[in-house]
DNA sequence: TTAACTGTTGATAC
DNA sequence: AGTATCAACAGTTA
């Protein structure tokens, strides 16, 4: 998916456009994207959108909300029919012919605008929670990883007694939250730590440094509006993000480590493609 | 053609 | 508990 600083892209572009609207209808035209009641959003406005990890919200008044996980390949597309945000024209021609056939859900707001959620693997979700059921989802996570909740003696602590790769332990949301492969990838590199480091074998400087550098690629990631990798995802206008052009490691195998040179290598870790420099990550 | 790959994360089994 | 593997799905790439 969309990582954190591609849902922090999406969630306040979706904020500057959708806040305020009421929805008038919701069409879903596939059960297994949408959980819960149509009818309880119908009529209803937003009044705030904000984000968890990779998890979009979308607040109503009375208790009622609805969450957003794009997963691997979501996407919030928004159409106003004629002006789109920043101003902005599509490069993709597909925004103009939405509902496409990996439209899984469309929200028509009372203003005429619209809002479609396409999905192609159909692993994102979008459910139809009250607050009670929000904080608990939220309360599976740690804290997110620009947030300032995540100190080095927490994260010290998260990581200091495991035996996984410490690739797989910043990927885990119950130890940093928004963190995937892309950015995980990346931070490592930075960190010139090896993804196949044993976490708890991390030396108290280099989990500093580790801490710092996911930091680092993370607010990177959310000024770039996220990265733009194989079409997948895009801002709510169907515009790339810029993080892609200043990746380090990911999707560069063969290519200079931006650190020493050396070749960068791909291998698989946990199941997950890995990119990293055998000769600086140590 | 077939197999393996893809930005996530949950359920399951040891 | 901590760890490893697989499945959910559809499309692209080797």
């Amino acid at each position: 998916m969309p990582e954190l600083p591609e849902v922090e892209t999406v969630t306040r572009q979706l904020s500057a456009v959708i806040a305020d609207k009421i929805v008038q209808k919701v069409t879903v035209f596939k059960s297994k994207s949408w959980v819960g009641e149509v009818v309880k959003v119908e009529g209803q406005q937003i009044k705030e959108v904000s984000r968890r990890s990779k998890i979009i919200r979308l607040r109503f008044a009375d208790n009622l909300n609805i969450l957003i996980h794009l997963k691997m390949s979501g996407q919030l597309i928004f159409v106003d029919g004629q002006t789109r945000v920043g101003g902005g024209h599509p490069t993709a021609d597909w925004t103009n012919h939405l509902p496409s056939k990996h439209t899984r859900v469309m929200f028509k707001f009372t203003d005429g605008t619209q809002l479609f959620f396409n999905d192609q693997r159909i692993f994102g979700w979008m459910k139809v929670m009250n607050d009670e059921e929000v904080a608990q989802e939220f309360a599976l996570l740690a804290p997110d990883a620009n947030s300032s909740e995540i100190t080095l003696p927490y994260f010290a602590e998260k990581i200091a007694k495991r035996n996984v790769p410490i690739k797989q332990l910043i990927m885990d949301n119950q130890v940093i939250a928004g963190v995937g492969n892309i950015y995980a990838c990346d931070a490592l590199n930075l960190a010139r730590i090896s993804p196949l480091r044993p976490a708890a074998s991390l030396s108290p400087v280099e989990q500093k440094k580790l801490l710092e550098s996911i930091q680092t690629v993370i607010a990177l990631g959310i000024q770039k509006g996220g990265a733009t990798v194989h079409g997948k995802y895009v801002h709510v206008t169907g515009m790339s993000g810029h993080y892609q052009e200043v990746l380090r490691v990911y999707g560069r195998k063969g290519e200079p480590c931006p650190n020493c040179g050396a070749p960068i290598q791909k291998i698989k870790l946990a199941g997950r493609g890995t990119f990293f420099c055998p000769n600086c990550q140590v």
